[in-house]
DNA sequence: CTCATAAAGTGAATCATATTCATAATTTAG
DNA sequence: CTAAATTATGAATATGATTCACTTTATGAG
C-alpha cells in the first residue's frame, strides 16, 4: 500500500503551507515582524505544529529561502540560451535573474537577511545544505558560461580580446553575489566579504590575472599608495594578459 | 563658557561609546544575538540610559550604518583619481571599496541587514536622514565619474563607442549596490528589488538605453519570449545607440 | 471490529529580551 | 546653597519565541 508515499506528500503539502504563508507575511509586514504563532494560526495550526515542521523562525527563513532558489534556478536554467554567441549568453542570464526579481522581490530581500544571519545562527545543518544545494546550479550555470570562453569571432581583426567580454563577467559575477554567499559564507561558515569572494572566485581567476596579492589586509597609507599603483597600472597589465589567453585554443568554446 | 559645547561633545563620545560597544558584540556574536542590555552593560550603563540615546534597537543599528558609511566615504574619495584617464576612474573606485571592504567587513553585513529591515521599521525620520545622508557622497562620486563621460580618446579609430566603458559602468552600478539602496529604499521608502534601481538608475537612464519597457511585470510564458527577444536583439540595438551618444560632444568630459 | 501503538496536534507555561517609567543621583545656573 | 534641569537607574511590563505534558487521530495486527 502507498501509506508511507501518501504520509510524505502530505508532508511536504503542510510543509509547503506554512512557508506560503509565513512568505505572505513577511511581504505584508517584514521580516522583523514575522511571528510564529500568526503564520501557524493562519494555517488553522497550533504554534506547536509549526515547531514540529521547522525547529526554529530561522529554520523557517532558511527553508523559505531554499525553496524560493528553486524557482529562481529554474527561471534561469530556461534562459542560458546555450547557442547564442557566447557574449549573449551571459547577458541572456542576467536579464533572466532581474526579470526574476521583478516578480519575487521578497526574495532577495529575505535571501540577503538569511544569509546575513545564518552565519553566527542555529540552524540545522539539513537546512543550511538545503539552501547552498537550491543554489548550486546558479553557481553551475556561471561557471559553465565563463569557461566556455570566447567564440574566436569575439577576438576583433586585430587578435585583440575584448574586454567588454571580461568586464561584463565582472558585472555578471557580481550579480550572482547570493549564490556566492550561499557557497562562500553558509558553506564553510567563513565570513568573507562580498567582494573577496567576487573577486576571487568569480573574476580575477576566470580571467587569468591574479588579484590575490591586492586582498590582504594592510593599513590607509598602503592603501592610497596601492590604488594609487593600480590604478595607473591595472589596465596596462590587463590587456596583455587576457590577450594571451584569448590567443589561445579555449576547451569547450562554442559548444 | 562653552557649558553647552562640553555637553555636546560629552553626548557625541557617549553616543560613539554605545556605537562602538555595539560594533563589537555584533562582530563577535552576530546581529540576532545583539542585546541592548550587554552593549549597555559593556560601557557600564543601566539599559535606560543607552535608550536616551537610541529610542530602539533599530535606531542604533541605523546609527551604526551611518557612522560607519562615513569612513566608506572617505576612504572612496581619497581614491577618486580625477586626473586619471576616465575609464580608470570608475575602476579606482571599485578598488578603493572593495579594499575597504576587506578592512571592515562587517559594514557590509550591517548595511544589508539594516537596509532590509528599515523599510518597514519604526526608526526615526532623523536616523533614516543620517544614514541617506552619510552614503550620497558614494552617489555623487559614481554619478560625476559616470557623467563625465568618455575622453575623446577612449572612441577608437572607427568612432565606436568603448562596449567594455558601457559594460564597466554597468558593474560599477552595481558594486554601488549599497548606495543605491539607501537613496533609493530608504529615501522613498519605496521597496524596488536591487536590479530595478540599479537599470534606472545607474546603467540604462545613463547609456541612453532605455529599458524601461522590459521592467514592467509579466507571467511565464511571456518572460521566456522576451528574453529570447532580448538575447537576439540587445546587442545590436545596443551598439548604435550608445555609438550615436559617443558621436556627440560631451559636457564636462575629460576633466 | 477493537485495541495497542505511533503520529500529529494542542495551547498553556516558560523563558528571553526589548522597552518603559517612576524614582534617584548628579549637574548647572543663579 | 538651592531649585531646576539633566542624566542615570533597574525593576516592572510587554512581546513573542520555544517547550512540553497532554489530547486527539490514524494505523495495523489479531
Amino acid at each position: 500500500m502507498g501509506t508511507r508515499e501518501r504520509r510524505l506528500r502530505e508532508l511536504a503539502e503542510r510543509e509547503q503551507l506554512f512557508l506560503d504563508a509565513a512568505r505572505e507575511q513577511i511581504s505584508g509586514q517584514g521580516l522583523l515582524t514575522l511571528q510564529m504563532a500568526k503564520v501557524a494560526r493562519s494555517c488553522d495550526y497550533a504554534t506547536g505544529t509549526l515547531y514540529q515542521h521547522f525547529s526554529s523562525k530561522e529554520d523557517l527563513l532558511l527553508a523559505i529561502c531554499a525553496d524560493q532558489a528553486e524557482k529562481r534556478v529554474a527561471t534561469m536554467a530556461r534562459a542560458a540560451h546555450w547557442d547564442a554567441p557566447s557574449r549573449d549568453r551571459m547577458f541572456a542570464l542576467m536579464v533572466a535573474d532581474m526579470l526574476f526579481a521583478e516578480r519575487h522581490p521578497d526574495h532577495y530581500r529575505l535571501t540577503q537577511y538569511v544569509f546575513t544571519e545564518a552565519v553566527w545562527g542555529s540552524a540545522s545543518q539539513r537546512r543550511r545544505d538545503a539552501v547552498i544545494e537550491a543554489h548550486r546550479p546558479i553557481g553551475d550555470l556561471v561557471s559553465r558560461i565563463v569557461s566556455d570562453g570566447i567564440d574566436a569571432g569575439d577576438v576583433d581583426s586585430r587578435g585583440r580580446y575584448p574586454l567588454e567580454l571580461a568586464l561584463g563577467q565582472y558585472a555578471m559575477t557580481i550579480g550572482m553575489h547570493h549564490m556566492v554567499h550561499a557557497e562562500g559564507v553558509l558553506d564553510k561558515n567563513d565570513i568573507r566579504d562580498p567582494y573577496r569572494l567576487l573577486l576571487c572566485h568569480g573574476t580575477a581567476q576566470l580571467n587569468g590575472l591574479n588579484w590575490q596579492p591586492l586582498l590582504d589586509p594592510f593599513d590607509d597609507v598602503a592603501l592610497d599608495a596601492l590604488v594609487s599603483r593600480i590604478c595607473s597600472t591595472l589596465f596596462d597589465d590587463f590587456r596583455p594578459a587576457v590577450a594571451a589567453r584569448a590567443a589561445q585554443p579555449i576547451e569547450g568554446a562554442s559548444q
